[in-house]
DNA sequence: CGTTCCATTGAGATGTGTCAATTCAAGTGG
DNA sequence: CCACTTGAATTGACACATCTCAATGGAACG
């Protein structure tokens, strides 16, 4: 399918450059600006570090927690990507969210005290733990880290409301265009290349999370090939146009 | 098309029994067991009660909010019901969510400081106000109050990732009979019929809501009718086999 | 070096959207 | 009080986007 297209030529370098440490403390961290401790002051940020843990890394397919589990903790990417999905009553699996290096994961299980979906390593993954009754009563005495909280919940929020509207409204070539659209610049706002990427997730977890199917997912990235506005070989994918690839996303053509 | 069926009768003793006064503290109010104050101490309350505001009732169609205004307050809902929804950038509206008394609206401006999305009454209704950095202020002081503020988000969280599983996979049937079925146990929540309802809203904002054309909404209520699993008149709507509308949620049939 | 998973592509099936006609209810104004 | 208008809802016929089924080839992995 790619033959008529130059070779993409990814190579190990292409991973991460500065892929914070296992042991890196919170001011330190690469990650800062995305994490918690935004506009935190340096004191504040050295209570938040007590309460941080800093696990070791996950290997791909494994669980960072499941659906039903205690509620106990919420987790941030450090390294990696993660699924979150939940089993529907018909046992399928219906993936919720696609996560990357910054982001948090585990809010879901506030409400209930347990977790409402399973969370799962698309590749190897390392990720900070952080107790979530640590960090309610620390929260409390830092306004800045509440308010960062309250933030961070919020951006689930404005995710899942996105993406209520892509499934809602969209066709398959949107949904597509818009999901590669995000991962652009999700990775751009880590200091990754927005133009040029590697897939953490498969045609199927793509399509599942879209609500389309595997087929349609593969025709979509064949027809936006097609339009030479990326280029796909396999799960690396080359950016050639973000304006028609922003413009694919919101319904436009070229 | 609802000849055949035995006339509902709907009447004006319909109405909420026992809707909340606009002059109502927040521990009188019937709501309470679903709104903020749940598990709060008598005196917490009373705090509490100091920052909320209670505004005169809105009319059908006002706006509470608009997308882009600046975030300052959330919502309860006291009486009537509410739509949230954007303008995609197609220029269409998106509802992203209804809104019952004891629910909660405004949530997503937390992250940026904006509301993302606009809240306007479907019916008369009369909301709480509260003043999120007052809200914060005395979270802070009252772990009850912080701990109940993340669980109403965390359900905002939940009721949207559940939307997503709707949208994602399921059949016309299903979403439909899923949206009767939550209006129905919401409205059983707040101690109303969960057998007999109105709908606030029309078919095309169901549709809207659920990614689904106005005329197929209309062909699930009247297919869901000839199963004798629900009685259409209009808005009012009969629940005559829970159980069946349960199933045709989940996909099953009978 | 099989085995398994993933991706691609084609052909046909199908659920849902679109377009259109009709009815009904609620306002609105003469 | 009666046209008249307007919006909501229902229903049918047809189109079309996407799904399903199926076959194939390649990559990853034990």
């Amino acid at each position: 399918m790619s033959s008529s297209n130059p070779p993409l030529n990814f190579t190990s370098a292409d991973a991460p450059p500065c892929a914070p440490h296992a042991e890196l403390s919170c001011s330190q961290c690469g990650l800062a600006a995305l994490c918690l401790p935004l506009a935190m002051a340096d004191d504040e940020i050295e209570q938040l570090e007590h309460i941080v843990q800093r696990s070791r890394p996950l290997r791909k397919g494994a669980h960072l927690y499941r659906e039903r589990d205690a509620f106990t903790a919420i987790y941030v990417v450090r390294a990696g990507t993660f699924k979150g999905y939940r089993i529907t009553d018909s046992g399928e699996e219906q993936i919720a969210g696609f996560y990357y290096p910054g982001e948090i994961l585990g809010f879901d299980g506030i409400s209930t005290n347990k977790y409402t979906s399973s969370a799962k390593a698309l590749e190897s993954a390392s990720i900070c733990e952080i107790q979530f009754d640590a960090l309610s009563r620390l929260s409390a005495t830092i306004p800045t880290l509440q308010q960062r909280v309250f933030q961070m919940i919020g951006q689930e929020l404005a995710r899942d409301q996105q993406l209520i509207m892509q499934l809602g409204k969209n066709t398959a070539d949107q949904r597509v265009a818009a999901l590669l659209f995000s991962i652009s610049t999700r990775n751009a706002r880590r200091g990754f290349s927005a133009t040029r990427f590697i897939l953490p997730m498969t045609r199927a977890e793509i399509g599942n999370y879209l609500g389309l199917a595997m087929e349609s997912v593969s025709r979509v990235l064949s027809h936006l090939q097609a339009r030479d506005i990326i280029a796909v070989e396999g799960k690396d994918i080359v950016v050639q146009d973000v304006d028609k690839l922003r413009n694919a996303a919101n319904g436009c053509f070229e």
